[in-house]
DNA sequence: CTGAAAGCGCTAACAT
DNA sequence: ATGTTAGCGCTTTCAG
């Protein structure tokens, strides 16, 4: 049989409310009774049943999270950051894991909605964005870490304009003048943004720094590999002196292809990757990366939800959070 | 102003008990109620309060997962397989991700239970079992990931002797007689268990094989590249012809260090790794490595859970699951 | 096959 | 300062 306040009431000699209040840690209760009431509840194994607390308050103390991919730094960092500041109000954050799959994710979104999460940030997969209007619509905040805006829902994200323009100003910098842009599918909005802050950079400059774009059908290793071996074809003199790629693992590829041809980096060519993953720094040349804010990311987001909550779901907002360079070797050794 | 069942019935002009019957896809309604009561729900944009389902029918839909690191591909494909499991019986599994923090680790084990969850997978940061216990006495079925046995608590994890025995094996398979096996500290039960298994295999062999442990600190990139210097630094001749890393990072490491100095893999030594990591199949020469059965673990840990809601939290199990070769060039080209 | 009504365990307002 | 009590929205008998 389930313990409820009720047993605990009736052992410690006191009303179901006091018991409440105890558990609760809220107003005064006599010390007294709170020592009665506590033994009582580690006495009977009380647990708190927090449906029947979500359903009288109406509130909910999970903030729901939903992410395509489990292995991917950058979401897990989001949501460390996340429950960093939920922990502030006494909430907490859960993960689902979509995998890419839209029905999972769908499931994912009911589920929240259904328990009345106080709100959800969502990297989406597919396109659901209509399926959670329908939630919001009972008034749960979305927050989307999409860089797409939709104007129904609030965001946060990177600055990927910045991002570009942080990267190749770095490049610059130490001195290089042909400079490669890896990445690819250029259809990803993340990517041209980095394109223009890229361009950006070029613009301010006075000396002739060309960018010339290697396309990719994607950005792994793999992909890297073949673009740095596409690189060592030409002869050394038409050849960018510097490669900024868009993933850190495109960048491992390209540094591999160098190394396996003894080509110098940074000597001959140096190298930038995106996303300052935990192998950039142990790769045979530590790599210079661009380190995005993944931990304030998930801690704006959920300062949004609450701001929403407490603001009755007012005002879309669109946050945008600033990338930080991460000089290493690969840039920077003579 | 929240939709309830009773707004879509006063809409539908049914009963609420239809609509639940209708929207719980229960009993036989007839086919116009059925389509007036989803319409209004539609219309309304009605969200099923799962605090009041819950506490009503006294049962949960998710399944809760504690994890220490959310980077970690293990815990992430474990997670995957728990997903799939309890996705067979319209339930939905949540992480909660601990980043070895006691407190907050001790904060979702007390949210779960709080939530009655249908039960708790959890790999645990530090020594949480007695709190669990409280829980578990409360009927919430616990598995636990960790190698360490608790009588209290059912297990699943992978079969390390199996793992250590596997890769020997292997390597004694293809010629390898002077095996090193890299990996620590120690003390850890996976490691001694792999030990284990990897002095079995040398056990069953005519040749003499021997085996030579390379303690270490820790199990990264890093780490491994220091083992490869010191290898290195002995004259070829007592160099082991083969080196047994206990993770894919320190293998990567080695492998950093072999390839710096022109040492050829395999022809010269051969490296397997363990885990089976993605960046296993892209390193400079693909790694060998153990595949450890971490979708088949967390689908099994579902199925525990179910089973002893079942049985009355009867029995404690405790499985072990069989890891796999996976060959690649690293032990493998000629 | 549908409607009416009793609670699930808790919180919060009110009474004492 | 503590006790009493009315629901929160739903599921689930039990009647009709």
């Amino acid at each position: 049989m389930e313990v409820g306040l009720r047993e605990v009431a009736a052992l410690a000699g006191v009303s179901v409310g006091t018991v409440s209040n105890v558990v609760n840690g809220r107003a005064t209760v006599a010390q007294e009774y709170v020592d009665r009431v506590n033994d009582a509840v580690m006495q009977l194994g009380f647990v708190r049943n927090d449906a029947a607390r979500a359903l009288r308050s109406g509130t909910s103390r999970t903030v729901g999270m939903i992410i395509p991919d489990g292995n991917n730094p950058f979401y897990t960092s989001v949501a460390l950051g996340a429950s960093d500041a939920a922990t502030l109000n006494n909430n907490i954050v859960l993960v689902g894991t979509s995998h890419d799959e839209a029905e999972r994710e769908a499931r994912y979104v009911e589920a929240f909605g259904e328990q009345r999460a106080r709100g959800l940030i969502i990297a989406s997969a597919g396109n659901i964005h209509d399926r959670l209007h329908q939630f919001a619509r009972g008034g749960m905040p979305s927050i989307l870490l999409d860089p797409d805006v939709d104007e129904r829902f609030s965001s946060v994200g990177p600055d990927d304009v910045l991002g570009g323009r942080i990267g190749v100003q770095h490049l610059i910098d130490t001195g290089r003048r042909r400079i490669g842009f890896v990445g690819g599918p250029m259809r990803l909005r993340v990517l041209t943004d980095r394109l223009v802050g890229a361009n950006d950079a070029i613009s301010g400059t006075n000396g002739a720094v060309t960018l010339e774009v290697f396309e990719t059908p994607d950005r792994t290793v793999l992909t890297g590999r073949t673009i740095g071996e596409r690189v060592l074809k030409r002869p050394p003199e038409t050849r960018p002196d510097a490669l900024f790629a868009m993933t850190d693992l495109l960048a491992i590829g390209i540094l591999q292809a160098l190394d396996a041809h003894r080509v110098a980096v940074p000597g001959d060519i140096s190298i930038i990757g995106y996303d300052d993953i935990d192998f950039a720094s142990t790769t045979s040349v530590p790599l210079t990366s661009i380190r995005q804010p993944m931990e304030i990311i998930g801690r704006k987001a959920v300062e949004m939800i609450e701001a929403q909550r407490e603001g009755g779901s007012k005002k879309r907002e669109h946050i945008t959070i600033e990338p930080t360079l991460v000089p290493r070797d690969s840039t920077l050794r003579p």
